[in-house]
DNA sequence: GCCGTTTTCGGCCCGACTGTTTTCAGTCG
């Protein structure tokens, strides 16, 4: 049993709690648990079994005893009871938007509707006018809900919605009477992932603004349209929702709006406990407003420092923030170079020289430029006459600029047996050397693992490439002891990348913290093919930062001449210390 | 079901918008 099926068995038991009509307090303790569990670094067995359950925050005894019971069978006895009380089907009629647990029990109790197929058929033929609460309007409305369901269910990937998103402030700040106007909930905190756009705007005449926004060029649907609040969707099926406040109250909003939500329960619940009131105008002490304005402010009225909004995710910041331990995490000003970019010696579409002028726009020092490997045939990897080629035209580019550096390096093919694809002689002679498994993605956990530490192991391996090979909504990470990995890694100084690319995002931010906590060091790496996807080491940086590390654990942050010595000494440096 | 500088019972975060209602319930974030 892995932390997300415990994690999934309690989320279905609140969604049938829900339609069931019980307590919402109990509900909402199986979804805590829930997120807490998902959040963990570790395995939850291992916790089970060294009996610390309950210390994991909003596991109390009887959860725990459920935890136990799901481990040791499989399944939850009352899990399995619950599911007998609600058809199965009624649940799926929760993922209609507008389609709550009243509604769902409802259509249930007067139309037997168990099934979003048998929703839309009714709603289709006008049979849900009339029912308590239902008129034409909501039958439209749960239309349009399940025609949502239908083509853009998915969470997007956050490297996909971003441009739109900053366009979209853009053509705010131009045309909007805004004194301030930022991207707030999961595009600030960096989650891998977006399922809408918030957007937070300051301004004396938040009228204007709302109409500014439902005209904006970008707009296809008018979602909801109100005085502060509106809600659009892109001709794509974005959503995006616009929030406008008073100035003074521009940093409680900012608070509110960029979440998550389980960070802003426990920042009120510290208010409560003061005797505060919090929300997105700001803190009250009863009609006075003693905060608002910024969110250190905010922040501070409950006795916390300022927390990075990539942090807030209720992952511990707020009880390390508390206990003065929160650490400075990485800032993308800090990156003087990106660790794995395709040039056009392999499947990369650019120049060595247009790299460079593409790292010299970004600020950076140094690129390490990673071609695939002789076996890798589609893409072009290099055999050895064309690496000592590509080897002596960094030299000779190197010669020339004054500026940026580039870093001859290789993404080489680890194969099944885990023998690398260079011999060690030649990738001796590498500046920079990603290992990397990019075929064999279906062998088992005992193979995949092998192979990966037969190339941490190997002297002149410097990292290992996208490490467990998720690509988002395509493709799982392969089986692998992760735990093992890291071990070794620590070890013998071998730095894990973190794939910036914005399908792979590998590591994930709570693979890096567990990884950070056992002393491992980190490469981001755009892995661009194209010159403008170097701006995804953007992305990365988010995910480090969501990993809670902090500069001295990121390879990025060194300057060329360190970096080169750093890695010129794996195994009694920098790296495993 | 959890949890405790208001402790082992009695609380548990907060507000906007919509559609249906004459004052609010449901849903969402």
């Amino acid at each position: 049993m892995k932390n997300s099926d415990v994690c999934a068995i309690f989320r279905q038991m609140a969604e049938i709690m829900e339609i069931l009509g019980e307590d919402v307090y109990r509900i909402r303790a199986y979804q805590r648990a829930a997120q807490n569990i998902e959040n963990l670094t570790e395995d939850i067995a291992a916790i089970a079994a060294r009996g610390e359950l309950t210390k994991i925050p909003g596991i109390g005894k009887e959860l725990a005893r459920k935890i136990e019971e799901i481990l040791s069978t499989g399944t939850l006895q009352k899990y399995e009871e619950l599911k007998k009380k609600v058809p199965p089907g009624l649940v799926e009629l929760l993922q209609v938007p507008g389609v709550g647990p009243k509604t769902a029990k409802m259509l249930y109790e007067e139309l037997g509707i168990e099934s979003v197929a048998q929703l839309e058929r009714l709603a289709r033929e006008g049979r849900l006018k009339g029912l308590p609460g239902i008129q034409a309007k909501t039958e439209e409305n749960i239309l349009r809900g399940i025609g949502l369901l239908r083509s853009v269910q998915e969470r997007r990937p956050l490297g996909l919605v971003l441009p739109m998103a900053r366009h979209i402030v853009a053509l705010l700040r131009e045309r909007a009477p805004v004194s301030r106007v930022s991207l707030a909930g999961s595009i600030r905190r960096y989650r891998e992932t977006v399922g809408d756009v918030d957007i937070l705007a300051g301004s004396r005449e938040p009228e204007a603004v709302m109409d500014v926004f439902i005209g904006l060029p970008v707009v296809a649907e008018v979602i909801a349209h109100g005085p502060t609040k509106s809600s659009i969707r892109t001709a794509d099926g974005l959503q995006v929702d616009l929030r406008v406040v008073p100035e003074e109250s521009y940093g409680a909003a900012l608070c509110y709006f960029t979440g998550s939500k389980a960070h802003n329960i426990r920042v009120r619940e510290l208010g409560v406990r003061r005797g505060l009131k919090i929300n997105e105008y700001g803190v009250f002490r009863g009609e006075e407003r003693i905060a608002g304005a910024t969110e250190e402010e905010v922040l501070a009225a409950v006795g916390l420092p300022y927390i990075p909004p990539e942090m807030r995710e209720d992952r511990g910041e707020i009880e390390a923030a508390l206990e003065g331990r929160l650490p400075r995490v990485v800032d993308l000003g800090e990156i003087k170079g990106d660790c794995h970019v395709h040039s056009k010696y392999s499947d990369g579409s650019a120049s060595l020289e247009e790299i460079a002028a593409k790292a010299r726009r970004l600020g950076y020092e140094w690129v390490v430029v990673c071609d695939h490997s002789q076996s890798l045939k589609v893409a072009g990897g290099l055999d050895l006459a064309a690496l000592a080629k590509k080897r002596a035209a960094i030299a000779a580019f190197n010669a020339k600029s004054r500026d940026v550096k580039l870093l001859c390096g290789a993404e080489v093919e680890i194969g099944m047996d885990g023998r690398l694809d260079y011999p060690d002689e030649v990738l001796a002679e590498l500046d920079f050397v990603v290992a990397a498994i990019h075929t064999g993605l279906r062998q088992s956990r005992e193979v995949q693992t092998r192979r990966l530490l037969s190339a941490i192991n190997n002297p002149y391996v410097h990292a290992i490439a996208h490490p467990t090979g998720r690509l988002l909504g395509e493709r799982e990470a392969y089986a692998l002891d992760l735990e093992a990995i890291f071990k070794a890694a620590q070890a013998t100084g071998t730095l894990l990348e973190i794939n910036a690319y914005y399908k792979r995002l590998d590591l994930n931010d709570i693979h890096c913290r567990a990884a950070a906590e056992k002393g491992v060091k980190f490469a981001i790496g755009s892995d661009a093919h194209l010159l403008d996807q170097m701006d995804f080491l953007e992305l990365g940086v988010g995910v480090a930062r969501r990993g809670w590390l902090g500069p001295e654990q990121v390879i990025n942050t060194l300057g060329y001449r360190e970096l080169l010595v750093t890695l010129g000494r794996k195994g009694n440096s920098w790296l495993n210390k």
